[in-house]
Parts: C-alpha cells; sequence; structure tokens
DNA sequence: ATCATGAAGTTGACAAGGAAACCATCCCAT
DNA sequence: ATGGGATGGTTTCCTTGTCAACTTCATGAT
C-alpha cells in the first residue's frame, strides 16, 4: 500500500501554510493590498532597493517584481527613480502613503499570526522556528516566500 | 518600529513549504504530472470519485476540478463515466495506467519529505505534526492543499 | 576606438486557480 | 403535472506568477 498524504510532514506545513497565507490576503484585501505587495512594501520600508535586489532578496524573478513595481506605482504607494549614473539601474522607493501604511499592514500581520499560532506554547514555537530555520540553513534556502 | 517579518511563524511556515512544494513539483515534473494532478490521482486511487466530492476534499472550486479533469483525460490518467441514474452527476476513475503511475509517484513524495524532514527528531517531528493538527482542528480547516 | 559580453529591466506567452455566470437536470411543493 | 428551487458540471474572465526573448546600456578585451 502507497503512503496516505497524511504520513509527510510537508503535507501538514503546505496545509496550514496555505491557510495562514489565505487568511492574511483576506485581512489584506481590506486594505486593498496583497501579501507580495505587502511583502515588497515591507521591505522598502527598510530604504529603497532596486528592482533586481528586491527578486533575489525576495525569491521572485525579475519580471514578477517589474509587475509587481506597476501595480504599487498604481496604487501609489511606491515610485520608481532612474539611476542618475547608471541608466540600466532604477531604485523603487515607498511613497508617503506608502510608508504611512505599513504600520497598520504589520499590525493585521501580528494579529494574523497570533490568530493561528497564539495558543502554541514558547516551547513549541520556539522548536517550530528552530527546525524551519535549519531546514532553510541545511537547503541553502533563501528568499521570503510570496505566494 | 514595526515588527520584521521573521517574528512569524506563518512567514517561516510559509518560506519552507513553499521550497517543499517547489522541490516536490520539479520531481513530479519529471513524470509529466503536477503537484494537483498528483493529489487527484493519489485520491483516486483509492477509488473513483465525484467531481464535486474531490473539489470539497480537496479544498479546490468545481471549476479547477473540472479543469484537472480535462488535463488528466488528456494524459490518459482518469476517465469520466456519467452517472446512469442522475445525468448530472459523473464519476472521475483513474485508468490502468493512473493507477500504476501512482506508487511511483508516492515513492517521490517518500524521498521529497525525507529530504526536507529526514533530519529531524521523532521528537521534533512529532511535535510539529500535533501542532499542525491541533491548527487545523481548531481552525476547523479542511481540504488538501495542492499549491 | 570598437565590439562582445553580460546585467537590469520590460514584455509577451503561457499556466493554474478563483469567482461568478451559465446550463442541464433532478426533485419537491403545490 | 408543473413551475421553482437546488445541485453538479462547465465556461469565461481575471489575477498573478514563471519563462524566455528582447532592449538598453556599461564595461572590458583587443
Amino acid at each position: 500500500m502507497t503512503s496516505p498524504l497524511e504520513a509527510h510532514l510537508g503535507y501538514w506545513l503546505r496545509h496550514v501554510s496555505n491557510h495562514v497565507s489565505h487568511a492574511f490576503a483576506q485581512r489584506l484585501a481590506a486594505k486593498g493590498v496583497t501579501v507580495a505587495e505587502w511583502v515588497v512594501l515591507r521591505d522598502l520600508a527598510d530604504g529603497a532597493a532596486a528592482p533586481s535586489a528586491l527578486a533575489a532578496r525576495l525569491g521572485l524573478t525579475r519580471g514578477a517584481i517589474s509587475k509587481l513595481a506597476d501595480r504599487l506605482e498604481a496604487k501609489g504607494l511606491a515610485v520608481r527613480t532612474a539611476d542618475a549614473d547608471d541608466a540600466r539601474f532604477q531604485s523603487l522607493s515607498p511613497t508617503a502613503a506608502g510608508l504611512a501604511l505599513v504600520p497598520a499592514l504589520a499590525a493585521l500581520a501580528d494579529e494574523n499570526d497570533a490568530a493561528f499560532f497564539g495558543h502554541l506554547s514558547a516551547e513549541e514555537r520556539a522548536t517550530i522556528e528552530a527546525a524551519m530555520r535549519e531546514i532553510i540553513r541545511r537547503k541553502g534556502l533563501k528568499g521570503v516566500p510570496t505566494d
């Protein structure tokens, strides 16, 4: 007999993770922002960044970032500025509106996390986080997950 | 200061989960199958099922199942058969080829899970699985994750 | 000086789901 | 018996991401 889906830890992780993300997306939707946009905006809150750097850091393709930048600009949350020295480069910066939105979105992220994991004991949380960090370290994974 | 992304357990889960799924998708691709197709096929291996039931069980919309059924039929892995009694119903069954593929795919799933979680201690695995099950229970979540 | 190389960004094709409208069919209350 | 819901399945449109081709542009080798 072939082992059931439930035998895999990956199954459970994906299951929970999908629901957490989905719930978060719902909350963000109330603010007119998608999860991917939040992730970018959160990054930009630490300072303007090159699209290419964002792509590497966030684990997306340059194409995806290009389109995300379009959306963020359309929503007035970020702006592209061409690099004066090297015309190939550009820089994506948050607008005042974009920056202003970050704390509210961060609060939603906190709420969402608490809703799903708040009941776990400190030990459980620590075990899980450590295990995840270790897997990432072992696998040399990088990039913020956005989907 | 707004709390960093890394403060959220959801962040880590999503990060690892995404990579696990992606790696699994890569393995499955060698067999010409997607993760969603595998999940459906795995379910069908336990017996034919109504598309609607699959949708409920797997956490997809009926539309998505409809398209998945198209793909599985196109690949010769499943067939639709109309219900004799009620013309609205149909039944999706695995073909011989579809059934024959399941063990190989299951082996890939085992390999993939081992590659990511094999190094964890039994306690860690138990803690994580229990925590995930508990979250699912508390939230009343259902549906196999497929993406 | 010039030309090849390669990096940054954009764009277009494609894939895969979700949402909602739509169709066909059955069943039930009148 | 018949008209009005439900219900199952399909289809269309929209979103969002990847991939690969393409455009610019700077730079290093000759």
